[in-house]
DNA sequence: TACAGAATAGAACGATCGTTCGTTTTTGAC
DNA sequence: GTCAAAAACGAACGATCGTTCTATTCTGTA
């Protein structure tokens, strides 16, 4: 969850802290808005610049102009949203200690963000799917976004066991493969099955999983 | 994995087994075939009938003319995933004795059919995330296979229960749930982060769920 | 208030999409 | 070989797509 190039096409300097939003950043950040929503109801590949344009009450070529390219415009959804998963998932778990307490808030947060029916679909998931197939530039920054994700969830699942909280010999990598397993499973279930009790099905299956890698050394903290 | 209404628009009556393929039957069989190529690689939105029928060396008119409509092609294309679906993954592994090794059986050809490179991705899973949000008779007929082949796994569990392998207590939709959940985090890393070890790491995963589960009272066949 | 530059509109483009329709070719049974 | 039915073609349709261009409107500053 390194820093990342800035923004997309934003001016070539980083944004000063005092400037005021002028005009035009402020409309590209509601279209920006606007086409997360879109994105994550109809998929990356369902961006439609017309539909946004309906959507903004704008002109296709007044919102066009704001990202140069449909592809450009797809790499800006996806920094975006990377940037709302860092803020709304990421961070706040900062807060809590080290170690397993700090994991567990990742989990839960990330639990939430994927299960939420209001705002759809995590693109992370669903971009994918879309893209796994496809090589190109959006391909690469969606790569690049989860491996930071992952590489981020990896460290707090070694802060874990370096905390003595988690059993030394674990394998981070594969606690790691697993436990996105337990989101993929609630993704599915939870929006495209609608099962009522996914939510409860993932939880209960990170704290069997944290109970089996538990440390028998030291006991674990609540 | 119940059987299900029979074809598409294919012919009231069930086949007759003797009948020889008719030519339209035969050249329907073959566009399904490519479909389901270009579906695995685009999704079942990418489907395009343009581009179907160049691949057929055929004209739009005359694919189009087998399906009546672009969303029915799309059904036929869920339905023949399942059919080869049923036929490669689920079937064979009836051979097993019932019980754990059955089980077994079903998740290792489930493993095999994901991660496999040659022909891409698997319908269900990218079905699922596109049509999550997208109602109407594709999603149901998505929803309706997955759910079929989830019952055949829920009832493959049921009988390692009954037969002793799994402990009594074991909860079978909370272990499909998580069985369901390394098939997708191998169906992730494997083709869209392309990493080498997710197929191992899902064998591990299932083994040590089947391991976490096993009857105490009873040895585990191997 | 005036003026340069940014922001937006509007029309048009070529391409592709699914679909319709009338015609032509092919097939298979007699 | 005949002939009706089935299958495939080919052209055209309206719609939508991303994109380009030129004009117009708006903004922020001096």
């Amino acid at each position: 969850m390194a820093a990342l190039p800035p923004s997309c096409p934003t001016p070539a300097e980083p944004p000063s802290l005092a400037r005021p939003l002028h005009k035009g950043q402020q409309t590209r950040a509601a279209i920006l808005d606007a086409a997360l929503g879109q994105a994550s109801h109809m998929g990356l590949e369902g961006l439609s610049i017309g539909a946004l344009a309906e959507a903004m009450h704008m002109s296709k070529s007044g919102v066009f102009a704001h990202f140069g390219s449909r592809e450009e415009l797809q790499i800006c959804v996806v920094r975006e949203y990377h940037a709302r998963f860092e803020a709304e998932v990421f961070r706040p778990s900062l807060n809590e200690a080290r170690g397993l307490p700090r994991l567990q808030a990742l989990f839960e947060r990330w639990l939430r963000r994927v299960s939420a029916e209001l705002d759809s679909g995590c693109i992370y998931i669903s971009g994918a799917v879309e893209f796994d197939d496809r090589p190109g530039p959006v391909r690469e920054a969606l790569v690049a976004m989860v491996v930071a994700w992952h590489q981020a969830l990896e460290r707090a699942i070694g802060q874990a066991i370096q905390a003595g909280h988690l059993a030394p010999q674990t394998d981070a990598q594969q606690l790691l493969f697993e436990i996105h397993g337990l989101i993929l499973a609630l993704h599915h279930d939870a929006r495209f099955l609608r099962s009522p009790g996914a939510g409860e099905r993932a939880r209960h299956g990170f704290e069997r999983l944290v109970a089996a890698h538990a440390n028998p050394h030291r006991p674990v903290a609540a």
